[in-house]
DNA sequence: GTCTATAACCCGATAGAC
DNA sequence: GTCTATCGGGTTATAGAC
């Protein structure tokens, strides 16, 4: 912990290093981000940024993924909790998403895909915050389904492929520099939520 | 052009630097691919890559994701044509990744996708190429869709949705190090695809 | 805890002989 | 077309004063 406390308002510089490494690698990945960068960013001189992280670039960027992924499961779980029905439920995740990416220029991204991408064959460390930070989003969709009778494998199929096909519709939006993925995938979460909700071999 | 013929089996130095940029760039993303690990991996010294891509690096990353990508289209196309009902065209793709997953044991994803979301605030010649490759693919999806019955409308959602699903899902496989992202994928295509064909609002 | 200076290394790219 | 040698710059990380 700091040596004193501090405000709210002014967080210390190890919580400003984090912060800075989520919105840097939300935007450009791991490999093009330098811990230069992020202690720039952070408004931290570099010798604060081993003091709080000894392991180095590969440590903040753990811390980063872990922040990120908390920080998003958030305020996912207040988008979800918006709408009374199941379908427009995820539907207004798609296109919250889809809102927030044309605000940035389609620069804030997810703050874990691109770290998941480049590390799968480089670190296990952020290969595995990154899956942890996942399931950690599909737990809160799936919290969700449940509650509206979802049985708990119906459940786990359908915030499975409504974070598949978010990711997905996020990956390609940003490429094209186009809203319609995400549009096209609110519609497409309408139809998986009404084809859930009607089988009944999905009923616990 | 090369100065004298070649056989099929040994393609020039150009060739082999495009392919090798093809795997790095699948499995590790742009930003840790090295020209000289290019240069290593397709055999050929400094010299040479730079006497064929005067560009550099971005010059080769944008022919790798063109060359990338044509040859998944081709595969696509040769699987979609597999099977003979939409729902288990669709489904065929997702199964057809995830066992090319696991044989390479996570390593040889989809050969844009890494690149695509680290060249977004990085380079609009990369992130050009990136989109060009997923709207070949979309093509060859909706193709298949129109030649099914589906409106010009209804084809482009549906394949739309379905590489955004299968792009999220096998993001998430990598990730997690688990082929059942993309099994999950296949049922919701079917489901995506039944009611694609069921909605009379989208015959033509 | 913070700061400056710098070490050690690797990157992309070029030069110029062949 | 191919090769080797090398330049200049940016990277991660450390040293040591404060």
């Amino acid at each position: 912990m700091a040596g004193r406390a501090r405000s709210a308002q002014e967080p210390g510089s190890r919580q400003r290093l984090v912060s800075a490494a989520v919105t840097l690698l939300a935007r450009q990945g791991y490999e093009a981000t330098t811990v230069n960068g992020i202690a720039v960013e952070g408004a931290a001189p570099m010798g604060s940024f081993y003091f709080h992280f000894p392991g180095g670039k590969e440590e903040i960027g753990v811390a980063a993924l872990g922040y990120g992924a908390e920080r998003f499961a958030e305020r996912l779980g207040e988008v979800l909790a918006q709408q009374a029905s199941l379908a427009e439920a995820l539907a207004g995740c798609a296109n919250w998403l889809a809102d927030e990416l044309v605000a940035s220029e389609w620069a804030d991204g997810c703050p874990i895909a691109a770290t998941a991408l480049e590390s799968v064959t480089r670190s296990a460390a952020l290969r595995a915050a990154a899956a942890a930070g996942f399931e950690r989003w599909c737990d809160v969709l799936r919290d969700r389904l449940v509650s509206e009778g979802l049985s708990d494998e119906a459940a786990t199929d359908l915030a499975t492929n409504a974070l598949s096909l978010i990711e997905g519709a996020e990956l390609l939006a940003r490429a094209q520099a186009s809203p319609y993925p995400l549009y096209r995938a609110a519609s497409a979460l309408r139809t998986l939520a009404t084809a859930a909700l009607a089988d009944p071999a999905d009923a616990p």
